[in-house]
DNA sequence: ATAGATATATCGGACGCCCAACATTTTTAT
DNA sequence: ATAAAAATGTTGGGCGTCCGATATATCTAT
């Protein structure tokens, strides 16, 4: 079902170069909750082009379908929040990351990257 | 089976975030010249986990044929150098990329990052 | 109340990444 | 010379992401 790789627990699957995506919806939702078209605006201004619903939605349905998210009706909106294992599945997430791609930011100058 | 890769012209599909192994390669390639087993190892430390022939080689196969790398074989090897087309792909990568997730990385803080 | 905007949701097709398994060629060791 | 190791390459299947198209439900104008 989903691809195993790495060295990482088998629930944390997000680990490997296909799971930015849901990597960055976990990020966000730590920050604040947020329903879908929130998300999806926050994701457009980092991607540069906003996701279409096709992605968006069937990716929180999964990650909801995994316990790693939640969501709570109020009106039109589903509001999604991060459940408890979503925040360690999100640690460990940064953690890969980090090794992964640190060096590779760190070069383009952390001054480039400030606010 | 590989198809377009992250060319990143604004038109095609730029802001793709299932290009990491690509982008990986293009900038391992900008450090030093190194064959198929040497990238794999250096991705390897990164991920965790060397990557499978069947993963690398034809991410290098796909990127030759778009011209953004090339190979000279000597003797067992096949040494891969990045091409200016291909220096140019992976400044426009790392621009997209720092922008995608600059800030989730310096929020861990430049000093877990260092060397 | 009707129309428009907003938000959610699913479908189909494509692509990039992933692995395990198998196969071939070249170098190195015995 | 023969075996082992190293490097390259292919095949098949699966999964996450991506888009465009389509559909429905709910708020907000008028």
């Amino acid at each position: 079902m989903n691809g195993e790789v790495l060295d990482l627990p088998k629930e944390v699957h997000l680990c490997d170069m296909r799971g930015m995506l849901s990597f960055t919806i976990l990020w966000l939702l730590s920050k604040r909750s947020m329903y879908g078209q929130e998300l999806a605006t926050e994701i457009g201004k980092r991607r540069g082009g906003k996701p279409n619903p096709g992605t968006i939605y069937p990716a929180l349905k999964d990650l909801a379908s995994h316990g790693l998210i939640e969501a709570r009706v109020e009106g039109r909106n589903s509001v999604y929040r991060l459940t408890k294992e979503g925040a360690m599945s999100l640690t460990k997430s940064k953690e890969y990351f980090e090794r992964a791609f640190g060096d590779i930011l760190l070069e383009s100058g952390p001054k480039s990257m400030a606010k």
